[in-house]
DNA sequence: TGCCAAAGTATCATATTAGTAACTGGTAAC
DNA sequence: GTTACCAGTTACTAATATGATACTTTGGCA
């Protein structure tokens, strides 16, 4: 791992690629939570919005972008009410571990410095 | 790991909050990239605006905020210059394990999903 | 005296994100 | 035939993020 602009090797750009993509598909008020809430299982639409309080147009927004990152999967059932169901990918299922991580440091930090603060 | 508002636990907020966290202190542009030069070794202001091309008053922000979260340390240095020292504190040395996680998901992604797209 | 570098600040402009509220078109149950 | 549920869309607003550019203050040096 390199700052490489500064040892100046030159390969800055596909070393923060990755790291920027991971970014991308995780960023934002609701794409973590929408992850963890599908990764337990595939859900519908209405089912996430009544979850979260979270207006449809937000969650229209952030399903289609995960999908277009293929972080999640977009399946219409065949039944009556044209019901939609969503599910995390190979690859967005690789993203739960991260995010165990994530949680262990948040934990840890919570401790260490916001506690020591008050 | 649950969507506890799915689920009916109750205890949403405690187990989101850390993830919260986490995400404040590595998303937008720049912070990531910071964490990533200082940890290499302790960096000064000038030094790290000429390395990213990033302009002083974002650099500055930037700083201030990871200062605030308890991430980077800043120790005025006693030369005739009033040159300033940035470095990582224990807990932000702490999210470099993490970032090195996000560089393998990323890779992985990269080859999985993206090249397959064109 | 004039120029330079250090670490920022001030001002203004644009872009992105998140939100509310109202609405669409189809089905189905009462 | 009205009410309710399905998966969204449209229009508008507010807040936040990012950016370029010029300027400031302190001190060293020729």
């Amino acid at each position: 791992m390199t700052c490489t602009k500064c040892s100046g090797k030159g390969d800055c750009d596909s070393f923060f690629l990755p790291l920027d993509d991971l970014l991308r598909v995780l960023t934002g008020k609701w794409k973590m939570r929408l992850i963890l809430c599908i990764g337990m299982e595939s859900k519908r639409f209405n089912e996430m919005k009544r979850c979260h309080e979270i207006s449809p147009r937000i969650l229209s927004k952030e399903l289609k972008e995960l999908e277009m990152y293929g972080i999640i999967s977009r399946t219409e059932v065949n039944d009556s009410l044209k019901t939609v169901n969503y599910a995390l990918t190979d690859i967005g299922t690789e993203l739960i571990p991260i995010i165990v991580q994530f949680q262990k440091w948040g934990r840890d930090y919570r401790q260490k410095f916001l506690l020591q603060m008050k």
